[in-house]
DNA sequence: GCGTCCAGGTCTACC
DNA sequence: GGTAGACCTGGACGC
């Protein structure tokens, strides 16, 4: 059984763009169907999975839900988490208003990074986008979701909690999830979260200062200078560029002749944006998929 | 078929 | 604090 479940949309929110912001839509338990233009997810309540199925009608966004069993407030409180409902943008928008390459961000209700439930979730994609190929950062998520997720196959699997990835060790992360040298770092990362030694949940409504909490950030190990900055902007900091080899070739291309460049070029030519300029970098740099 | 390079980097040892 | 070398995987590329 399906219910519909409905949340009003807030002023500049863009559907697509939002969806479109970065990769993550195509990570499991995310699923883009682009001829509906339908956002799937598999939520991972109370050691159950709850497949939803996310699309604009009207002025409404609509979640269907599969099931009987679900919390309402929470899968409501999720969606508005993962499309980033309730940030407040027009700071960027002000800043950005006339910007000869820039103006399109506010025109498309651009800028909001699609993210995952829960921060743990995140921090365990983003160290499995270091240092590999999008194709093997794919086929990671895809074997730890397939492999450690409730839910089935047939139905959908969640997202494996902090003690499922627990329960396994480093030599299952090494064979059937691929993860490489990534593997001990798995292992002491659902360890100490399953522990309650850390709570990445936490760092959404830190009082620490960017660098402070950054610092926190690269004590789990796997989690460098790319990776916190990374996970800075999915909790809504975005004073740290990110920068990977992706981003950076990006850059060359538009804004060095294709030709590379020391990072401190880069750093300066965001420099003017502020608190903002994670964000601009990351817009300017991925206008081809929104437009 | 085989070797090399590199992709949405990070860690450790050493200076 | 800065840097060299090692590190899994898998696809692309040259030979």
């Amino acid at each position: 059984m399906t219910h519909a479940l409905y949340i009003d949309l807030p002023e500049h929110f863009n559907f697509r763009s939002t969806v479109y912001s970065h990769g993550w839509c195509e990570l499991p338990p995310f699923a883009l169907d682009t001829e509906k233009w339908r956002l799937s997810y598999v939520f991972g309540h109370a050691g159950k999975s709850i497949p939803a199925v996310i699309y604009e009608q009207g002025k409404r966004l609509r979640i269907d839900v599969e099931g009987d069993k679900f919390d309402k407030e929470q899968i409501i409180r999720d969606v508005r988490h993962i499309l980033r409902l309730d940030d407040d943008l027009n700071g960027l928008y002000d800043l950005i208003a006339g910007h000869e390459r820039l103006s399109w961000v506010a025109d498309k209700g651009a800028g909001r990074m699609l993210r995952s439930p829960t921060v743990f979730e995140d921090l365990v994609k983003t160290i499995c986008t270091t240092n590999c190929s999008w194709g093997l950062t794919k086929s990671m998520v895809n074997n730890l979701v397939e492999t450690l997720g409730a839910g089935s196959l047939r139905s959908g699997k969640a997202f494996p909690t902090p003690a499922a990835m627990a329960d396994v060790d480093s030599d299952f992360y090494r064979n059937e999830i691929r993860a490489g040298y990534r593997s001990p770092y798995f292992v002491e990362l659902a360890d100490a979260v399953a522990s309650g030694k850390l709570d990445p949940e936490a760092w959404l409504t830190s009082d620490l200062p960017t660098p402070e909490l950054k610092k926190e950030m690269k004590k789990v190990k796997g989690v460098g200078d790319y990776a916190a900055e990374n996970l800075l902007k999915l909790v809504g900091r975005y004073d740290g560029l990110a920068l990977d080899s992706w981003l950076r070739s990006q850059f060359y291309k538009n804004h060095n002749n294709e030709k590379p460049c020391p990072d401190k070029k880069i750093e300066r030519h965001y420099k003017k944006f502020g608190e903002w300029r994670g964000l601009v970098i990351w817009c300017d740099m991925t206008e081809k998929w929104i437009n």
